[in-house]
DNA sequence: CTGAAAGCGCTTACAG
DNA sequence: CTGAAAGCGCTTACAG
């Protein structure tokens, strides 16, 4: 919650207007206005290319003094053919990336007149019938956030009704899906580079959920880094996790409680890294002090641990964003009789420190 | 992340349908199928009283069979008159909340044919431009999430402007503003009387940021809960917080290296309860067998942590929902031109009990 | 209680 | 390059 500080004093405010304007300000206004057709308004609205700069012009000014406002339902009726229906296809609500993702998605599909539709299942059997739903719903494309982007079930599944599909943060780009994603493998090299940059080479790693793309790629990209700095990995510092805090918190004690114990450890996934600072802060070990932690993907919960996780942060808002766009013109080409290929759109991502990783401890 | 077990192997999915239904099932096609009228048709959708049974029933035996969908957005250019432009107006778009509210008030609102405007704001200067913003683009109603639920000249500047104002999971409903919330003093009472139930007396109590309107409100609840049981209130054993998990960390460190420990700690939001829950870890307290600690509000983290939290749950999904469709109609009922009076909804909460309570330990 | 007509604000053909 | 006409799928008056 953010601390927003303000008179208390509940001071009254002016008169309500009673009415506001009766009628929202239409093309037709603009177009009066402007003292042109309104053919020639919606064109300029839509950016359509066929009008003449001063036509533009005229109707540019008059839709800014009378701040119109396209009406995206009327829209959407008339273009329906071309404006698209997009689900989102969640299982997990509570997950602090999801907001983030609806956040980004929605701004950017009520810019496109589009509808997004919110699916959520629970377990496998959820999942066919929450497909089921979408598709009776009459869904152009659906979006499948993590962990349902790997689910090739559910992807087949839409494929075979002709629906557009794309995969959100996957780790694996299939060839027949369009994604949007950050490289997991260089995000993880890159916190390697970081750590061995930072004096470490007692490095340990906690690997995901064996059944999340992810996971596999992360944990290659941390061993191409070690490689790098010529660093021999240690089974004992390579510990199994599942991405959960719980699993965390078993992983780190592992880690911890062993015969040699780590600088730093690198947590692929922020739930884990917070997981691992609770164990060392049981275990008396300060950090960043005598023991670095970072983390992955930057949710909520790096910013809400204390000292908070260094880790890399994956552009969420902007990639719902990007993928609402992706699909749409994909649905769009599709329904001009085009077969677009998948695009597979790469998002950056950034090596973010903050207090949880410092330089390797003396001797 | 929910792990979603399923087959590795990518069967072929079948010949993907290259053509989708070119038209999608219109009003006018369940009427014909129905052999009615399609305002009849209309009507049967809508809900509306004035329909023969037998009518309704041959619509609505049509609307499944042909497995018809409102077009929304044609709805919503006629109805428009009566449809709403609704707001949210957020400040963290990375609280847990967030997406529970959004996932409950869009579903809401698709289903009314409602638009959905989000409009994020940092700070207090980004606080106005936000609200010029939402203004600017017409919008009829604003949703208001904590903290902004309680930002009186926020909420000033709507209501001047005509705007209907909704505050949301405020803990103190205010004279000219509808609001749903739960019953924060409620809970707070609820939570106690279970503690001392479990047969603790040594309670402490974790307060939040005293700019939010829970604090106050869940303060009073546990007061009263230990009053009714005959416990006196020790000063030293209620500590200033201020919602985050860093506050939480100092609140209970002191209250766990005081001279005499508590033997429950109840901290009045999730993110603090974690915290202590760290704080007992890295003393060797176990929890729950030698310290009982619980949050409010069952957010995403409280069961993130280990042991998960026992806690009272808002219901923030059912919350966004019940807003969107309170403000919806306080609109409608405005544009009507009548004057409605503020609506202040109450939603039950639930005391939920995980693995990091129990009963008080023996001497 | 039922339905034929008119219209919501926009866009897609269609003529200039 | 520009605009008058028709229509998107639904709902709001308006007649029966």
């Amino acid at each position: 919650m953010t601390g927003t500080r303000e008179t208390k004093a509940p001071k009254r405010h002016a008169t309500p207007k009673a009415d506001k304007p009766a009628r929202p300000i239409t093309i037709h206004d603009v177009a009066r206005h402007a003292g042109v057709g309104s053919m020639t308004v919606s064109r300029v609205i839509r950016g359509a290319a066929n009008v003449s700069p001063a036509m533009r012009e005229k109707v540019e000014a008059a839709v800014s003094v009378l701040n119109y406002q396209v009406n995206v339902a009327a829209r959407a009726t008339r273009s329906q053919s071309t404006a698209a229906r997009i689900g989102i296809l969640y299982s997990n609500p509570s997950a602090s990336y999801l907001s983030e993702i609806m956040v980004g998605g929605l701004e950017q599909s009520s810019k496109m007149a589009g509808h997004l539709l919110l699916e959520r299942c629970e377990g496998l059997a959820g999942q066919q019938a929450a497909v089921e739903r979408l598709l009776a719903s009459g869904v152009d494309g659906v979006i499948l956030p993590p962990p349902l982007c790997d689910s090739r079930p559910t992807i087949n599944r839409l494929l075979a009704e002709g629906v557009t599909v794309l995969a959100l943060a996957t780790a694996r780009p299939m060839d027949d899906v369009s994604c949007v994603r950050i490289d997991d493998y260089a995000g993880a090299l890159a916190m390697t580079r970081r750590l061995v940059a930072l004096g470490h080479r007692d490095i340990a790693f906690i690997k995901g959920d064996p059944l999340h793309t992810p996971t596999e790629v992360r944990f290659e990209g941390f061993l191409a880094g070690m490689a790098e700095a010529g660093i021999a990995i240690r089974d004992d510092w390579v510990a199994e996790g599942l991405f959960t805090y719980r699993s965390g918190l078993a992983a780190a004690e592992t880690l911890l409680d062993g015969a040699a114990r780590p600088t730093a450890i690198f947590a692929s996934n922020d739930d884990m890294a917070a997981a691992a600072l609770a164990v060392a802060h049981g275990r008396q070990i300060a950090v960043p002090r005598d023991l670095t932690v970072c983390g992955f993907d930057d949710t909520a919960v790096a910013t809400t641990v204390w000292p908070e996780l260094t880790t890399i942060h994956q552009p969420i808002a902007a990639m719902g964003r990007t993928a609402v766009a992706l699909i749409a013109e994909e649905i769009r080409a599709r329904k001009a009789g085009d077969a677009p290929a998948p695009n597979h759109h790469l998002m950056k991502f950034t090596l973010i420190e903050r207090g949880s990783s410092g330089p390797v401890p003396e001797r």
